[in-house]
DNA sequence: GCTGTTTTCGAATGATATTTCTATTTTTTG
DNA sequence: CAAAAAATAGAAATATCATTCGAAAACAGC
């Protein structure tokens, strides 16, 4: 919001060479000119052309997900959100050519005014007098408000796609840890129920690897991921996609290790309130999988 | 968006003075309070009570049509839209009982948040011509209709009582098989992450009985089961129940076993398509119930 | 395992935004 | 119509913010 006025006009002579050196290994090396608007942006940091270091990936992946705190917020409060440094989100503006942080901001602003929320639908619940009742009343709001995210945005052909590879395979493991692992449970569950062998990649007794090391060619592999990416799944995937399974992955944002290790994937963004995801529509998401994928062999 | 900090205090001696005698043709002497929300706001404005002089008049106008503005703007930007000084802006907010602009602008960023536009896709994709998109919609609907009737019936003294219960016992087991287990995995996975000791009794190498072979009067076993009632949930709670523990269950009806094995239950009834039932509803009440618990345990 | 580079952190700095205060104008009231 | 009260505008003061820069840490290449 501040240190517009300076920002915007034209470097002095030092901070030119500065800026220049700084940009030389930034995108415009790449051939990419400054977004000028929110979608540009997305359409850079979903191409998958630019690698960024961990914080700098930290920044996207948060600005990615959670773009309305990001036009709101000051630089302060969407570092600490993010993880980060205020300086970390300067240097990440001006490696896409902007002066700082405020001129970066404007993007978020501009995609964000004049969309004014419709007034919410319940009428106004008493003043939630109770302070658990409104710790639920938002955490059901994240729940749906993740699942409203589904029916916009979703790529049917992936989906498409992602149920005739299951459908085909011999075996299908399924993959994924801490909070991803209630979402492959109830798959495996709902997959063995419905008559699909699977196998579910628990880890018990550490023997995933020694899974994995089983998966052919003709087998697929149903991967479930969700930010930040620090578990096994990479790892136990990248297995896998070295023995020619197919690797078909449902993650939350572009960054996600398993993008460039699957054949296809689906984005699937889950809200959190106070710090506890929802996975309501990554469970959406799997159940139309499985149902998919039976109706397939049962054609 | 600055000198928040000094205004967030109680005011001065001097200022106190100063205020006190402001707020006193203020809405105070209205009978009104501080709007909590930008719909009380709102329900202020145009109730017609407050009669305002010609900029505050302007002032008011403005917000009415332009919130978007006012949440995403500066003092300055908006005092220049609306034609007023920044000052104005800020005697307007202090007539409301705020301390100052930002304070009162947060209303209206909060009302923002978690609002943003979505790209506006095709309105309602030609009325579903792809049946697994069919599906999905349909899993969605299902989710959304079990979140929907936790905001109605639901039962806040028996989630007050379970929440008590669990943050006084020693050990929380955490017991569910089946359709339950993903619920589960993800109370025990986010207690375990929030620092509340737990044990998941996911009956690996049938060891489940043991487990609960060893639970204490001191512990807690928080259940979840739904029908059909025909896993083996029912006799490891029957097993706490003789060892005398507290036991708290989540479950559809009250003809669930674990009803009258338990203290105290909720009920919560997830909407089921196609075969496939939705967990919305139990993963929200379930975040909803670890949440209480580190809220009671850190007070 | 070392060296040169890249990246990150954190404090200092310069700039902006918000608020307070006072003189002036407008409105109200006797 | 005059005097008192209220409201406003503008400037000064203060708190906060955004940015820069140098040192430390992490990383990559040899």
């Amino acid at each position: 919001m501040s240190g517009r006025g300076k920002a915007a006009d034209e470097p002095s002579s030092h901070s030119l060479e500065t800026a220049a050196r700084k940009r030389s290994r930034s995108l415009a090396a790449l051939g990419y000119t400054k977004p000028q608007t929110y979608e540009e942006l997305r359409a850079v940091l979903s191409s998958g052309t630019v690698h960024f270091p961990k914080r700098l990936r930290q920044v996207a992946i948060f600005l990615w997900q959670h773009p309305s705190e990001v036009a709101l917020g000051t630089i302060a409060q969407v570092a600490e959100q993010a993880g980060v440094q205020p300086s970390t989100l300067v240097r990440f503006a001006q490696i896409f050519g902007y002066s700082g942080f405020s001129d970066f901001q404007l993007l978020f602003k501009d995609r964000m005014k004049g969309s004014w929320p419709d007034p919410q639908g319940s009428p106004d619940k008493a003043g939630e007098p109770n302070v658990d009742l409104h710790f639920l009343n938002g955490m059901v709001g994240a729940c749906q408000a993740s699942l409203g995210r589904i029916g916009n945005n979703f790529d049917i052909a992936a989906f498409e796609t992602m149920v005739d590879h299951l459908a085909a395979a011999e075996l299908i493991y399924v993959i994924g840890s801490k909070r991803a692992f209630p979402v492959t449970t109830y798959l495996s569950l709902t997959l063995s129920q419905q008559g699909v062998r699977n196998v579910l990649v628990d880890n018990v007794g550490s023997t995933a690897l020694d899974q994995v090391g089983c998966i052919t060619p003709r087998d697929a592999v149903l991967a479930v991921s969700f930010s930040p990416y620090n578990s096994i799944t990479p790892d136990l995937v990248a297995v896998a996609h070295e023995r020619k399974a197919r690797i078909l992955a449902i993650t939350d944002s572009t960054f996600s290790p398993l993008v460039k290790l699957s054949d296809t994937w689906l984005e699937v963004v889950e809200q959190d309130f106070g710090g506890f995801r929802s996975l309501a529509a990554s469970l959406a998401v799997g159940m139309a999988l499985v149902h998919g994928v039976v109706a397939r062999r049962t054609d």
